[in-house]
DNA sequence: CCCCTATGGTTACTTTCGATAACCTGGGAT
DNA sequence: ATCCCAGGTTATCGAAAGTAACCATAGGGG
């Protein structure tokens, strides 16, 4: 039996609202850091794990299963042995890319600014 | 007692990735939704949770207090009777919009093709 | 007086999801 | 047979999202 069913990417259906539609499929924090590794060039399931700071196994899989379901990125089976598994960018997928950069771009940007907003409201609330 | 730090934002710090960093905060689906709105201009809270479908008043005052938190949102207490209180974008919730508006147009315009890739993976799955 | 509206939240509770660690299958080397 | 690697899957737990109900204040209607 093929277990992926279990596993499967959750089904929310859309809103009626495209926004909180991309946020439910980049928002969680791994996709956008597995597109941009992948924008870099295809990559296999654990070079990816690896390079990826902090990502267990289970989430990556995951988070893959999603992209894929997207069809913002695919999965190709090598018929090496062991076989490999690469992931990639589908076209769709690389016309995410400037939405991506640009909030990268932002959050670079801006982070001292927020971190300062950060420590000073923490700072408040902590002593009110 | 002060019951706000019950309910206070989670502290996550950072971890030396900016993006991840900026998702965490915005990525959220709320958060996006509720700068949008305030993009159009100041809104006081039951306004705000009104014109969101779906929200909750919960979710409303833990995302507000985020984005309060982060410097991107600004809360004033007009002095009425009931008082009422505004929440208005910061200068810096303001500089975030271009990214917003940027990966706004990406949702809008790529909608059909990922429900299509949704449709014919999810199709691909259930037949097995 | 009580009841209803409205203001802006908070509290307690339930459900759902993200994340970790451990496990599995299968091939190659020893 | 035992150990490794590949690429996942399973079981489990805690945190987070979400729901329903409550609080205090003020004004209007019956």
């Amino acid at each position: 039996m093929n277990a992926r069913a279990d596993i499967a990417p959750g089904r929310r259906e859309s809103f009626a609202c495209p926004i909180r539609d991309v946020l439910d499929r980049i928002g969680d924090a791994w996709s956008l850091l597995v597109m941009l590794e992948l924008s870099k060039g295809p990559c296999r399931f654990n070079a990816l794990s690896r390079v990826i700071d902090g990502i267990s196994r289970r989430m990556l899989t995951v988070t893959l299963r999603h992209l894929e379901r997207d069809g913002l990125v695919s999965r190709t089976v090598l018929p090496t042995s062991p076989p490999q598994v690469e992931y990639a960018l589908t076209p769709l997928g690389h016309s995410l890319q400037d939405a991506i950069v640009t909030l990268r771009d932002w959050a670079i940007e801006h982070q001292p600014v927020i971190n300062d907003a950060r420590r000073s409201y923490d700072a408040d609330t902590d002593a009110g």
